[in-house]
DNA sequence: ACCTGAACACCGTTCAAGT
DNA sequence: ACCTGAACACCGTTCAAGT
C-alpha cells in the first residue's frame, strides 16, 4: 500500500513538547550524528525514494547506523517528518519587504531549524509582483519536494519557518488595499489554490520519475487511456484549446492565469 | 506513525486494470460479501478511525470475516480505497444542467461503482450559482470524509464517478464566457481552492472529535499557544478583523468571500 | 466459488543493556 | 552521553489448503 497506517492519530506536535536533548554544542566526542544530518537525510530520502519509501530503518541505514539510534535524537517518526516540513517551508524564498522583524528570523534560528528562509534579492515593488513571487515559490518548493503536501496535510505546520511564511503572506495581502475582514478570504483563495495545484503538478513529475518516462509522455498516454474509455468531445476540445506545446508550458500557463484571475478578483471586490 | 507505508509505489489504478472476478448476480450462495458491502464498510471504517485506523485486518474483522477473505474482492488495499475514493466523488450533488450525457452517467453503473451520483432538484440557473452549489457539495464531501484530500493525492482521482464531476465541472465553467484557453485556469483556481479549504477544514473537524473538543475550543486554544510564541500582531489584528462569532461563521464567510473573489476575476478577466 | 491459517518480510517503538 | 540488540505488536500480501 501507499498511504495510511497503524499507530494513533498523534496529539502533540515537534513545536508543542520540549526538546529531547539540551542540544550544547561543545560536547565532547563529535559522534558524526545530529539534528541537522538526520533532517538533510531525511529529506534526501523523502526526495528520492517517497514517503512510502521513507522509514526509520532506511533512515538509520542511510546514516550508517543501527535502527534504534536515531531515536536518541528523535522521539518519534511523526516529529521528525514534522521537522523535514518545516525545513521545507525554510526554502520558499521570500521578498524582503514582506518578512518583518528581525526577530522572527531570530526565532527561527532558536527552535532549531535546519536552514532559515532564504530571502531574494529585491526593492521594493507592487503587492502584486511581491504575491506572484511568494506563489511561485512556494509552487516550486511543492514541486521540488513531492512528500510536502501530505505532511502539510498531516501536522499542523507551526513550525518557525511555517509562521515566517505565514506572516509574509499575511503582509503581502494587506497591502492589496483589501479590508482587513476580507483578507484571510483571499489568502485561502491564494494559497489553497498553489497548493493544490503544486501538489498535483509534483506527483505528477515524481510519476514520471519513478516511471521513468517525460511528462509529455505520460501526458499524451493518459490523455489516450481517458479518451478511449468514453466520450469526452468537451474535454478534450478544452485540452486542446489549452494551448502551449508542452506539459510544463501547459502548467505555467494555467498558473500564471489563475494567479491573474484571483489578483483581478481582488482589486474588482477591493473597490466596492 | 501516520503517514506512509512500505511498499513500493502502486503502478496500475483499479480502473486501469481488469476486474478480478466477472461478478455474476444469479450465483448460489449469497455468502454475505461481495464489493459493495466491502466498499462501504471501508468508508465507515475510514469515517471512524481515519486512513491511519484503517487495516485490512480491521476491516475483516468489522466484516466478521477472516483478514484475507477480502482478497478474494479485491486486489490490493490501494485497489480498494481507490474504489472508496470514487464511491465518495460519487456523493458529490451536481446540478442536473452540468451534468452531460445519459451514457456518461451509464458507465458509472457498468464499472461498479458503490452508488451513483446524486443530482440536486434545479431548474437551470445562472454559471455562478451552478458554480457556488458545486464548489459547496465538493467542500462538504471533502469535509464529511476527512481521509479523502489524502487518496485524492495518492491514486489518479479517473474513476466513472470522478470523471462525471469533473465533466460537471467543466461544462459549468463553460457558462462562465471565458475563453476556452483561459477554462483550465479558472478551474484549477477554483477547484484546488475548494479541495485546499476542505481539506484542513475537514481536517480540523476530525482533530476536534478525536480530542473530544469543540471546534470554538480548539480554534481558542490554539491561538493562545500561537500568540504566546511570538509577536503577532499583525496576524492578530487580521484574525479579530475576521468577524463571525463561532468557527463555523468564519469558515463560511471566508469560503463564501473566496468563491466571490474567484468570480469576480473571472468576470473581470472575460470582458478583456 | 469462496474462505481460512500459517507464514514472510516488513513496520514503529520499548526496554534493558552496553560503552 | 550515545549507541546497540532483542523483542513486541502490528502491517500487506502470498500460498497452499480447506469446503
Amino acid at each position: 500500500m501507499a498511504i495510511g497506517s497503524r499507530t494513533a492519530r498523534p496529539r502533540s506536535s515537534v513545536w508543542l513538547s520540549e526538546r529531547k536533548a539540551p542540544k550544547r554544542k561543545g560536547d565532547q566526542q563529535p559522534v558524526g550524528l545530529d539534528h541537522l544530518k538526520i533532517v538533510a537525510a531525511t529529506m534526501r530520502l523523502l526526495d528520492a525514494e517517497g514517503l512510502s519509501g521513507f522509514s526509520m530503518r532506511r533512515l538509520a541505514a542511510e546514516l550508517g547506523v543501527t535502527a534504534m539510534s536515531v531515536y536518541w535524537y528523535v522521539e518519534t517518526k511523526d516529529h521528525l517528518l514534522e521537522l523535514a516540513l518545516d525545513a521545507a517551508m525554510g526554502e520558499i524564498a521570500l521578498p524582503i519587504e514582506a518578512v518583518g522583524s528581525i526577530e522572527a528570523v531570530g526565532s527561527v534560528e532558536a527552535v532549531g531549524s535546519v536552514e532559515g528562509h532564504e530571502y531574494a534579492p529585491a526593492e521594493p515593488r507592487d503587492w502584486r509582483e511581491q504575491l506572484r513571487q511568494v506563489a511561485s515559490e512556494y509552487r516550486r518548493v511543492l514541486v521540488r519536494h513531492p512528500w510536502l503536501p501530505a505532511l502539510l496535510g498531516e501536522y499542523l505546520n507551526i513550525g518557525p519557518n511555517a509562521v515566517v511564511f505565514n506572516n509574509a503572506a499575511l503582509a503581502v495581502m494587506r497591502n492589496s488595499g483589501l479590508p482587513d475582514d476580507r483578507i484571510t478570504s483571499a489568502l485561502a483563495l491564494v494559497y489553497q489554490f498553489v497548493y493544490g495545484f503544486g501538489t498535483i503538478e509534483g506527483r505528477f513529475a515524481a510519476r514520471c520519475r519513478a516511471a521513468g518516462v517525460t511528462q509529455d509522455e505520460l501526458f499524451h498516454e493518459m490523455m489516450g487511456t481517458v479518451e478511449d474509455r468514453m466520450e469526452f468531445d468537451e474535454a478534450r476540445q478544452i485540452m486542446e484549446a489549452r494551448g502551449g506545446s508542452t506539459v510544463e508550458e501547459m502548467q505555467d500557463r494555467d498558473f500564471t492565469f489563475a494567479l491573474d484571475l484571483a489578483i483581478a478578483g481582488i482589486e474588482t471586490l477591493r473597490e466596492r
